[in-house]
DNA sequence: TTGCGTGCAAAGGTTTTGCATGGCA
DNA sequence: TGCCATGCAAAACCTTTGCACGCAA
């Protein structure tokens, strides 16, 4: 049903070699151009990844453009924070968390998925970067 | 500073009367048009509500465009569900959620903006939906 | 009268699509 | 050989911007 093709592989192991970092389309691109791999393939190919699970989109609040990264196994089952000032990306493993889940699904009737929810706000460093700004 | 014009009226009126829903800019033009408001107008009014704090803007997952909603004050002291099928907002007001922020601020060193954290997952709905599938 | 807000049209940037070709199975 | 994936270019889409005019203060 699904062809292997080079460039598809390409950009599977792009982004899987990047998986540290947040990268739009256009990063991915300019990764890949080398390799003879044109954009529309990569938006095609992250259509599909999308679909399977293997990467994940993130949509900032401001700017442009989506983000991917590569969704690695264990992030299924756990939450994500993201710094609205630099951008930073935390990953968030913590029994009480998990709690959460279950809480919102027995007494709100909320079934949360994890992998697509990210927690916006300030982290440590930026929080008091601004409370040194004289504001 | 401001000037206070017809215009600037009519989209904000119009985005309070909406308050149970989400608009995007263009649900918003097409709401004003007929009062002869440009879309220009709309978009630029929308950046400037939103500094001010009196709208919200969500930018949804999948599909195009953000949507923006009327800011009550209440809101800014819960948080939000957003189901990914049929895209409906729920408010949710509960004790124990209010220390999540709290904990994770205490053992995580991040500060939440409530806000702007939506949970993404399925409510009741279309749970029940999925689950009668014949997938 | 001053200068911010508006409207139109055009630009800007990201993502999608049509169609012919290429390449995996 | 059959048919999905690719590439190019163009389109579609949402949002922003330049500029002249209108209107609130």
């Amino acid at each position: 049903m699904a062809y292997k093709t080079r460039q598809a592989q390409i950009i599977f192991d792009y982004i899987k070699q990047n998986a540290h970092s947040h990268l739009t389309a256009d990063d991915i691109a300019d990764g890949v151009r080398a390799q003879g791999v044109s954009k529309t393939t990569v938006y095609r190919q992250l259509e599909r990844l999308l679909n399977e699970g293997k990467i994940r989109k993130y949509i900032p609040q401001e700017g442009k453009s989506a983000c991917f990264q590569y969704a690695e196994e264990t992030c299924h089952s756990h939450f994500h924070l993201k710094c609205t000032e630099c951008n930073c990306l935390f990953h968030l493993e913590c029994e009480y968390l998990d709690e959460i889940k279950s809480h919102i699904l027995e007494h709100h009737l909320f079934d949360i998925d994890n992998s697509r929810t990210v927690f916006y706000g300030l982290c440590r460093n930026c929080a008091e970067k601004k409370k040194g700004d004289t504001k």
